[in-house]
DNA sequence: AATGAATGAGTGTTCATTCAT
DNA sequence: GATGAATGAACACTCATTCAT
């Protein structure tokens, strides 16, 4: 195959595969999980359904595949979070901003990651590994934090763990994320709390 | 009907019920919320599919029941506790220990109400309900706190949801609960934690 | 077993057929054919299911026995009708008279067995052959109307099946057959029609 | 899509449809209502279960269609009658011949409309619908002949729907259709019996 | 003889996956 | 490569019939 036709091609089935991205998504937050179906990912996408299965060679693949991506951006920015030289308490303060603005970016498919966890079940494989993922990068943090002497001694995933769940919590209440403003609310109100637990006297936050 | 019969029918009722509960959580142990089907509860329980609606009109109803005799519990304790005239942060205290103890309890069981959350979801007029129940009794309780003065002020709703939160986190790390002192452990984990971010000054935790 | 309880035997027996007839009959009133279930009936009956099947041996023979109890009364007259010494005019005007006043009586069961004909597909063996008899003996009325040259010569059964769905056809329509007046009414137009026809002098048909 | 292909792919939709449709009428020749099942159609047409859904969106659907099939002629025709411009003899003479066709034609089918009239209570919607518009078309020819002073005065309805009973009793008998002379024949008697009646002079009623 | 719990073969319907065109 | 018709294994739920008590 001649070089160009095969990057044409690679570029046109990055592009099928963003459609049926963004296809998927739409029929997540229009109908949920239960609701998602294979045809009606087709039909929003506009191509037959068939054409999925060139594409992913499940729906769990494809689900997988949107999941990830939804995921990956904060999963990526806490890989370079972790691997820059900054105090953790730093990275941590940069990290939960990103989360949160993206989690108001995609309000309606976060809703299925954090509160109708429907999806978690489907996802086992991929989703649970991703989420591992995560909670061992935020370990590292917390394990810097500790070695740093701003955090209490204490087994890092458990800290990692924690923060991720006090995050869901606040989640939970489906707060208003909408203006930066807000979100800055938000973000006091869980470092807040998170730190004047685990800070030791050195690293008491104001 | 002579009451001894009455009697004897309705205890036999019971332990039917009891079975298909025990079958169902065997169910959703192995195959997970999806994977759970009336058929295969039937088999589990080794009993006709068709004695399961004799028990439980549909699908639905045998969840519920299954979901509320596993949350029942925890939240008629908590009733309990909200009612009782004592300081907030015993009556936290408490439920903590409560909660600690169930979950060590009916260990695999809660894998699908704190980690393979996908129960929520197929559950929502019930679980969620009782869930949103659960959060407004601890708000109760925090809000007490608050007027106490050991609690930083804010929203208590939001604070029960940071709690319920920590507490998920927590318990996502599979911690072993299986004797006194292990929960003893994670007791103080989750209560160090939340208390030393929310209390003020004077409600400092030691 | 002595002569004495046999027949008390017996006598309890009908009063239970009895008793079920009247269930199944309520059930049909109250549902439909499609809704009739065994269940319904028991509970109708107030006796438990399994004792439906002590005397009749399946639903087809519960049915069979209702709708068989329903026509009877007619049938029975019919026989009687034929056997009697009179006109053939006299015959079929009394046995007309006797069917409304059934109808009348019983005007929600013969929704089904003339309107809602659902039933029919049930009833095959035996509601067709009952159906089936009936004709005959009605042909065997005609067959005498015939020989007495009151009508014009033909099939004699066509002629009974004519008039039987002559009724019909009126019956359809759901008259009024409350009272006395309304059945006569009725009888006039279904006999005068039968018999003379809808032509007015001028549209006489050759 | 190309002109040409959409054309193929309507005419195999159509031909689907009409096979499903042969399929139907297959299983209610055999089966009856009762007996007829989506999984019998199924194997009836040489197709998957999952199949007739694509055609029928549900059982109901695909019942009506097949009733709709089999009515609508002889409904078409009942509409242009009535609409022409011409005694109303001619047009219930040319209805009567017309039915007579249609049913010679499809003689296993109107078993089921005509005789084993089952199919009724399941089509409550469409076919009751269809019949009553039918018995009100037919109406409209009564009464003009009323008007014309060729029938005797009465309730127009009425007529039409003994006149149709007269037709459901002489089908019953399941007379010989197959040649014109036989439908000759049997028109003769229909109209003869409706219009005349079956009294001889000397019968002739008061 | 009476009971009603247990049974299990169907029911209509859905949907992920395959495959001929 | 794209299509969408075809597939068939599930699924929740029903109900006539049986049977242990």
């Amino acid at each position: 195959m001649p070089k160009f036709a095969a990057i044409r091609k690679r570029a046109i089935q990055d592009l099928m595969k963003e459609t049926l991205f963004e296809a998927t998504v739409a029929v997540l937050n229009k109908r949920g999980m239960e609701g998602m179906t294979m045809d009606l990912v087709a039909a929003e996408a506009g191509v037959a359904k068939g054409s999925l299965y060139r594409y992913f060679h499940s729906k769990r693949d494809l689900l997988e595949f949107v999941f990830e991506k939804l995921i990956d951006p904060i999963f990526q920015h806490l890989e370079e979070m972790v691997a820059k030289e900054q105090p953790a308490i730093e990275k941590l303060r940069k990290h939960l901003q990103i989360l949160l603005e993206h989690v108001a970016k995609h309000a309606q498919v976060h809703k299925l990651l954090f509160e109708d966890d429907v999806a978690h079940g489907l996802l086992q494989s991929s989703e649970r590994r991703t989420f591992e993922a995560a909670s061992r990068r935020l370990a590292a943090i917390f394990r810097q934090g500790i070695s740093e002497g701003i955090f209490v001694p204490g087994d890092p995933l458990m800290l990692a763990n924690m923060y991720l769940g006090l995050c869901k919590g606040v989640l939970q209440s489906q707060p208003d994320l909408g203006g930066e403003a807000q979100r800055e609310k938000i973000h006091h109100l869980i470092l807040g709390t998170l730190l004047n637990g685990i800070a030791s006297e050195k690293g008491r936050f104001d």
